[in-house]
DNA sequence: GCCCAGGTGGGTA
DNA sequence: TACCCACATGGG
Protein backbone atom coordinates (compact mmCIF):
# COMPACT_ATOMS: atom_id res chain seq x y z
CA UNK A 1 0.00 0.00 0.00
CA UNK A 2 1.64 3.37 -0.89
CA UNK A 3 1.35 6.03 1.40
CA UNK A 4 -1.52 8.14 -0.70
CA UNK A 5 -3.69 4.80 -0.30
CA UNK A 6 -3.16 4.66 3.22
CA UNK A 7 -3.95 8.15 3.64
CA UNK A 8 -6.98 7.41 1.90
CA UNK A 9 -7.64 4.25 3.55
CA UNK A 10 -7.82 6.56 7.33
CA UNK A 11 -9.80 9.37 6.13
CA UNK A 12 -12.29 6.19 4.83
CA UNK A 13 -12.12 4.47 8.38
CA UNK A 14 -12.40 7.75 9.62
CA UNK A 15 -15.58 9.10 8.07
CA UNK A 16 -17.20 5.55 8.90
CA UNK A 17 -16.29 6.24 12.63
CA UNK A 18 -17.69 9.46 13.06
CA UNK A 19 -19.83 11.90 11.77
CA UNK A 20 -19.55 15.50 10.67
CA UNK A 21 -21.06 17.68 12.29
CA UNK A 22 -24.37 19.89 11.12
CA UNK A 23 -22.45 23.42 11.14
CA UNK A 24 -19.12 21.93 9.26
CA UNK A 25 -21.32 22.65 6.02
CA UNK A 26 -21.84 26.11 7.09
CA UNK A 27 -19.14 28.44 5.72
CA UNK A 28 -18.91 31.47 8.20
CA UNK A 29 -18.44 35.70 7.98
CA UNK A 30 -14.94 35.57 8.31
CA UNK A 31 -14.44 38.63 11.15
CA UNK A 32 -16.59 36.50 13.34
CA UNK A 33 -14.96 33.58 12.53
CA UNK A 34 -11.50 34.99 13.59
CA UNK A 35 -12.61 36.19 16.74
CA UNK A 36 -14.32 32.49 17.21
CA UNK A 37 -11.16 31.26 17.03
CA UNK A 38 -8.69 33.95 19.14
CA UNK A 39 -11.42 32.61 22.07
CA UNK A 40 -11.15 29.03 21.34
CA UNK A 41 -7.22 29.18 21.81
CA UNK A 42 -5.61 26.88 23.84
CA UNK A 43 -9.33 26.45 25.18
CA UNK A 44 -12.17 23.98 25.03
CA UNK A 45 -15.48 24.25 23.41
CA UNK A 46 -17.24 25.03 25.55
CA UNK A 47 -15.87 27.79 26.93
CA UNK A 48 -15.06 29.25 23.86
CA UNK A 49 -18.87 29.11 22.75
CA UNK A 50 -19.86 30.78 26.00
CA UNK A 51 -16.93 33.62 25.81
CA UNK A 52 -17.96 34.33 22.03
CA UNK A 53 -22.29 34.37 23.67
CA UNK A 54 -21.11 36.91 26.44
CA UNK A 55 -19.24 38.93 24.17
CA UNK A 56 -21.79 39.13 21.41
CA UNK A 57 -24.36 40.04 24.05
CA UNK A 58 -22.09 43.29 24.74
CA UNK A 59 -20.65 43.84 21.39
CA UNK A 60 -21.70 43.87 17.63
CA UNK A 61 -19.33 41.19 16.29
CA UNK A 62 -17.28 44.07 14.14
CA UNK A 63 -14.42 45.20 13.64
CA UNK A 64 -15.56 49.11 14.14
CA UNK A 65 -17.48 48.07 17.49
CA UNK A 66 -14.67 46.35 18.80
CA UNK A 67 -11.58 48.57 17.90
CA UNK A 68 -13.86 50.90 20.10
CA UNK A 69 -14.63 49.08 22.55
CA UNK A 70 -13.06 49.38 26.69
CA UNK A 71 -11.08 46.34 27.08
CA UNK A 72 -12.09 45.92 30.74
CA UNK A 73 -15.40 45.17 29.02
CA UNK A 74 -13.89 42.75 26.46
CA UNK A 75 -12.35 40.48 29.36
CA UNK A 76 -15.18 40.87 31.76
CA UNK A 77 -17.36 38.84 28.65
CA UNK A 78 -14.79 36.56 27.87
CA UNK A 79 -12.98 35.54 31.09
CA UNK A 80 -15.09 32.28 31.14
CA UNK A 81 -12.27 31.87 27.97
CA UNK A 82 -9.15 31.43 29.33
CA UNK A 83 -6.52 33.30 28.31
CA UNK A 84 -8.32 36.63 28.90
CA UNK A 85 -6.34 39.33 29.36
CA UNK A 86 -4.01 38.74 26.21
CA UNK A 87 -7.23 37.60 24.28
CA UNK A 88 -9.24 41.06 25.32
CA UNK A 89 -5.95 42.91 24.05
CA UNK A 90 -5.88 40.84 21.09
CA UNK A 91 -9.72 41.31 19.96
CA UNK A 92 -9.55 45.32 20.71
CA UNK A 93 -5.85 45.47 18.53
CA UNK A 94 -6.80 43.04 15.56
CA UNK A 95 -10.56 45.04 15.37
CA UNK A 96 -8.43 48.09 14.92
CA UNK A 97 -5.59 46.96 12.64
CA UNK A 98 -8.25 46.21 10.52
CA UNK A 99 -10.28 49.01 10.61
CA UNK A 100 -7.54 51.51 9.67
CA UNK A 101 -5.86 48.80 7.16
CA UNK A 102 -8.12 47.30 5.39
CA UNK A 103 -10.93 49.61 5.74
CA UNK A 104 -13.21 47.47 8.26
CA UNK A 105 -13.25 44.46 5.98
CA UNK A 106 -12.14 40.86 5.90
CA UNK A 107 -13.17 40.28 2.26
CA UNK A 108 -9.65 39.98 1.18
CA UNK A 109 -9.79 36.46 2.60
CA UNK A 110 -11.98 35.54 -0.52
CA UNK A 111 -9.93 37.66 -3.17
CA UNK A 112 -6.30 38.04 -2.82
CA UNK A 113 -3.90 35.14 -3.58
CA UNK A 114 -4.08 32.25 -0.73
CA UNK A 115 -0.44 32.81 0.29
CA UNK A 116 -1.18 36.41 0.74
CA UNK A 117 -4.42 36.48 2.36
CA UNK A 118 -2.43 33.89 5.01
CA UNK A 119 0.37 36.37 5.37
CA UNK A 120 -1.79 38.98 5.53
CA UNK A 121 -3.80 37.74 8.50
CA UNK A 122 -1.05 36.14 10.59
CA UNK A 123 0.36 39.94 10.63
CA UNK A 124 -2.84 40.30 12.89
CA UNK A 125 -1.49 40.09 16.87
CA UNK A 126 -2.64 36.90 18.37
CA UNK A 127 -3.28 34.79 14.94
CA UNK A 128 -0.49 32.79 14.18
CA UNK A 129 -0.93 30.12 11.68
CA UNK A 130 -3.08 27.86 13.04
CA UNK A 131 -5.91 30.75 13.52
CA UNK A 132 -5.23 31.73 9.69
CA UNK A 133 -5.63 28.88 8.40
CA UNK A 134 -9.42 28.22 10.58
CA UNK A 135 -10.73 31.46 9.07
CA UNK A 136 -9.13 30.80 5.59
CA UNK A 137 -11.08 27.84 5.35
CA UNK A 138 -14.10 27.93 7.47
CA UNK A 139 -15.58 31.29 6.41
CA UNK A 140 -13.51 31.40 2.50
CA UNK A 141 -13.06 28.00 1.84
CA UNK A 142 -9.75 28.23 0.71
CA UNK A 143 -7.22 25.15 0.21
CA UNK A 144 -5.60 24.81 3.63
CA UNK A 145 -5.88 22.66 6.18
CA UNK A 146 -5.33 23.78 9.65
CA UNK A 147 -2.84 22.05 12.16
CA UNK A 148 -4.33 21.80 15.47
CA UNK A 149 -2.82 20.15 18.56
CA UNK A 150 -4.73 17.11 17.72
CA UNK A 151 -4.28 16.97 14.09
CA UNK A 152 -0.41 17.13 14.52
CA UNK A 153 -0.34 14.48 17.44
CA UNK A 154 -2.72 12.21 15.28
CA UNK A 155 -0.98 12.91 11.83
CA UNK A 156 2.37 12.25 13.28
CA UNK A 157 1.64 8.87 15.05
CA UNK A 158 -0.59 7.46 11.71
CA UNK A 159 2.69 8.19 9.61
CA UNK A 160 0.86 10.89 7.86
CA UNK A 161 3.42 13.57 9.18
CA UNK A 162 7.35 13.13 9.67
CA UNK A 163 7.65 12.82 13.73
CA UNK A 164 9.67 15.70 13.76
CA UNK A 165 7.73 18.34 11.43
CA UNK A 166 6.79 21.91 12.16
CA UNK A 167 3.30 23.25 11.20
CA UNK A 168 4.12 24.35 7.74
CA UNK A 169 5.44 21.01 6.82
CA UNK A 170 2.59 18.89 8.52
CA UNK A 171 0.53 20.87 6.83
CA UNK A 172 1.47 20.76 3.28
CA UNK A 173 2.02 16.45 3.54
CA UNK A 174 -1.27 16.49 5.22
CA UNK A 175 -3.27 18.39 2.06
CA UNK A 176 -0.44 16.48 -0.45
CA UNK A 177 -2.55 13.45 0.82
CA UNK A 178 -5.86 14.50 0.15
CA UNK A 179 -7.99 16.83 -2.66
CA UNK A 180 -8.88 20.44 -1.63
CA UNK A 181 -12.39 19.59 -0.94
CA UNK A 182 -11.80 17.23 1.79
CA UNK A 183 -9.42 19.32 3.63
CA UNK A 184 -12.64 20.39 5.76
CA UNK A 185 -13.39 16.70 6.68
CA UNK A 186 -10.19 15.54 7.38
CA UNK A 187 -9.35 18.51 9.51
CA UNK A 188 -12.33 18.05 11.41
CA UNK A 189 -12.09 13.74 11.46
CA UNK A 190 -8.74 14.02 12.71
CA UNK A 191 -9.48 16.24 15.56
CA UNK A 192 -12.20 13.55 16.67
CA UNK A 193 -10.08 10.94 16.46
CA UNK A 194 -7.78 12.71 18.81
CA UNK A 195 -9.86 13.43 21.46
CA UNK A 196 -11.61 10.61 21.66
CA UNK A 197 -8.09 8.40 21.45
CA UNK A 198 -5.23 9.65 21.18
CA UNK A 199 -5.02 11.55 23.97
CA UNK A 200 -1.39 13.90 24.63
CA UNK A 201 0.15 12.39 27.80
CA UNK A 202 -1.96 9.39 28.87
CA UNK A 203 0.14 6.06 28.72
CA UNK A 204 -2.90 3.91 27.36
CA UNK A 205 -3.60 6.04 24.19
CA UNK A 206 0.52 6.39 23.71
CA UNK A 207 0.14 4.99 19.89
CA UNK A 208 -3.40 4.33 17.73
CA UNK A 209 -2.03 1.22 16.68
CA UNK A 210 -2.02 -0.46 20.37
CA UNK A 211 -5.45 0.93 21.27
CA UNK A 212 -7.36 -1.75 20.56
CA UNK A 213 -10.82 0.36 20.98
CA UNK A 214 -9.40 2.73 18.50
CA UNK A 215 -10.02 2.20 14.73
CA UNK A 216 -6.71 2.34 13.34
CA UNK A 217 -6.11 -0.87 15.19
CA UNK A 218 -6.53 -2.55 12.41
CA UNK A 219 -4.26 -0.77 10.20
CA UNK A 220 -1.37 -1.83 11.87
CA UNK A 221 1.78 0.21 12.98
C1' DG B 1 -5.78 18.71 43.76
C1' DC B 2 -4.18 17.57 38.97
C1' DC B 3 -4.51 17.55 34.08
C1' DC B 4 -6.12 19.18 29.91
C1' DA B 5 -8.35 22.20 26.31
C1' DG B 6 -9.20 23.31 18.31
C1' DG B 7 -2.22 28.73 20.24
C1' DT B 8 0.55 32.73 20.18
C1' DG B 9 4.31 35.71 21.25
C1' DG B 10 8.35 36.84 23.70
C1' DG B 11 12.71 35.40 25.53
C1' DT B 12 17.02 32.73 25.56
C1' DA B 13 21.02 30.05 23.80
C1' DT C 1 16.67 27.57 14.41
C1' DA C 2 14.93 25.31 18.51
C1' DC C 3 13.07 24.99 22.79
C1' DC C 4 10.83 27.19 27.08
C1' DC C 5 7.38 29.75 29.26
C1' DA C 6 3.34 32.87 30.45
C1' DC C 7 -1.19 33.35 29.71
C1' DA C 8 -6.05 31.45 32.92
C1' DT C 9 -10.79 29.51 33.28
C1' DG C 10 -13.77 25.45 33.84
C1' DG C 11 -14.66 20.51 33.67
C1' DG C 12 -13.48 15.59 34.32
Amino acid sequence: MTEEERAQQILRILREEFSLPDWVSASKEPFSSLIRTVLSQATNDKNRDKAFRNLREEFEITPKVLAEADVKEIEQAIRVGGLYRNKSRVIKELSRIIVERFDGSLDFVYSLPLEEARKLLMALPGVGPKTADVVLLFSANRPVLPVDTHVNRVSKRLGLARPNADYEHVRLSLQSFYPAKDYLAAHILLIMLGRKYCKARNPMHGSCSVNMLCPFAKLGG
